[in-house]
DNA sequence: ACTCTAGAAGAAATCGATTTCAAGCTCAAG
DNA sequence: CTTGAGCTTGAAATCGATTTCTTCTAGAGT
């Protein structure tokens, strides 16, 4: 309610002096001192809209995600809030079920509402960005490429698929199936191809197309694709899911059937932190999701406060860790 | 980066008339088309930051949740996302981690940013919320109560503790056990009384205490407290876990000890989306997250539309989905 | 003693949309 | 023919903080 007219008032100086004190301009100590105590009697906090409209740019920062129900994106989040609130920044979390109408509105509101810059994990690869870097806000890629040369931080995707399938084969599996998301899918795809090169090279005769089902990254997905591949007539003695929510449907309809790790090999990339099997039945390779949140965090704020370095790319490395059976 | 100037000159009218138009004033028709065709020609998008300082009210509404990696939140989020995005407002997602002072850091913000209103899952059952009130901003209290009269959803939770101990009964089991949350949680403590009820009546010779067991709503604590119990003296028969992430922890370690359930009967109210056991292991009663976060948020939109009714809180009743083995 | 500079502080412009107020205009009723 | 009710429309005030522009004062330098 007070606003900075009430606080100047009641402190005997002008509007353009509380404001002074409130950023750290030079402000005797007697008046300083003044004004604290007025904003202090009176509640004062600034009005951040007011601030806004007039400083072109709030202090929030726009997270788009496509799937907010998914733990590897909440896990991002996390990261991404530690960050900024850190800086005085709040983050709006913007969920667009990866629907690129629901994308375009979003990053229409973080441009109308000045926001100061935008962390994007793209519903596809060509979300419109124009608008958004022409008005100089800093956008920064996370888990999937955008087709704009912005900063990004992705996950070596093909190196999980690689360490993920190559753990299987040590284990002495021999027949990998491949479950991985939409083809047209960054992650996907870079994943599955690391997959292929690994078996292409232990098993030259084998051929792999059966083995390589692209379906969607959800748990119905998941069950799916591992029910077909149980009912084929080769099915595989082990598999890979490409993310954690297929690796979940997969587990659980291997679990419907009894056909439990290690009885049929699996690794999975991506976390499953609320899975029920014990965690070291399975393979797991690890994604840090926290870790890009903060980094791409990290690297928006350096853009905000004037970095103008060209943009990077930061690619995380993965750990992998095996299941003891 | 085009204002509502602009395109009142290139459309030959005033400001005032581009306003008009844009919020369905009384304005002939052929004006109003010459707006709209400069518009669209400047690609001009009303700056939202100048319309809240004017209108002193702006269509974004807080969402304040206690864990942002909780499943539940997340699916609730979803429910609140949708209406409120269907009625042109978007959503801030605040994460308080169950700490007081950041709920009050988010509270404060959404004071100063003019937000239409709050739905609040409070971090404890003394949230300050004076000042919000006192500026006439719609709360909706979700989940937990918070000691004002304000309007509220949330579940049956003292049936869900009888629903999910009356089913293990029913199947037979005599020893059971209950897995809550911290005790100065409403929600823990209110779960824990229904199943106390319940054995109270089936089992009155029955020493309690021993079986009831607080601890935190994480994964974490349930693994501790159900090694305690494993490890106890007289281990109980089954178990009732309070929450989806107690019972996941709780699972995980049945599932190492190599006592899945049926061997060991269990109940977990609140969904487990994620988990990798067949999904009819186990009994859930089901808590209707999604549809908790659409009735807040159109509870909210009421007020926020002027509705002046007294508070209601709604309760949400449960489904209980019994273990099929 | 006089000019010059640096710092402090107030007045007023500014950000962009909304809204009040007043003006101008048309058409109908008396 | 006049009064007035009901429109549309523009001019200008407004929301609250920031920032530019000015003015003023005190202290340094010559």
């Amino acid at each position: 309610m007070a606003t900075i007219y009430e606080v100047a008032k009641l402190a005997g100086v002008s509007p353009a002096t509380v404001s002074r004190v409130f950023n750290g301009m030079g402000v005797s100590e007697d008046k300083t001192a003044a004004v604290r105590d007025a904003a202090r009697q009176l509640g004062f906090t600034p009005n951040r809209t007011a601030r806004t409209l007039r400083r072109q740019a709030s202090e929030v920062i726009a997270l788009v995600i496509p799937d907010i129900e998914n733990p590897y994106f909440t896990e991002m989040a996390r990261g991404v809030e530690d960050v900024a609130s850190e800086a005085g920044y709040s983050v709006v979390l913007c969920n667009t079920d990866s629907r690129v109408d629901k994308e375009a509105t979003y990053l229409q509101i973080a441009i109308s509402e000045h926001m100061a810059g935008v962390i994007l994990a793209a519903a596809s690869d060509h979300s419109d960005l124009d608008e958004l870097l022409a008005r100089g806000r800093p956008v920064v890629a996370v888990d999937r490429g955008t087709g704009y040369d912005i900063d990004g931080v992705v996950m070596a995707n093909r190196q999980a698929g690689q360490a993920a399938t190559e753990n299987l084969v040590q284990a002495g599996y021999t027949r990998i199936a491949c479950l991985t998301g939409p083809e047209h899918v960054e992650t996907a795809y870079e994943r599955a191809q690391g997959w292929r090169g690994v078996m292409a090279r232990h098993f030259p005769e084998l051929d792999l197309d059966p083995l390589l089902r692209y379906s969607t990254f959800r748990v119905d997905g998941g069950r799916e694709v591992m029910e077909e591949l149980l009912g084929s007539a080769e099915p595989p003695d082990a598999i890979v899911a490409a993310n954690n929510l297929l690796g979940v449907g997969a587990i659980q309809v291997l679990t419907e059937h009894g056909m439990t790790p290690p009885k049929m090999g699996v690794a999975v990339i991506g976390s499953l932190p609320f899975t029920t099997l014990t965690p070291s039945a399975v393979t797991v390779v690890r994604l840090p999701a926290r870790h890009m949140g903060v980094t791409a965090a990290k690297m928006l704020l350096g853009r905000i406060g004037g970095d103008t370095q060209p943009a990077r790319t930061v690619v995380l490395r993965n750990e992998v860790q095996p299941a003891r059976i």
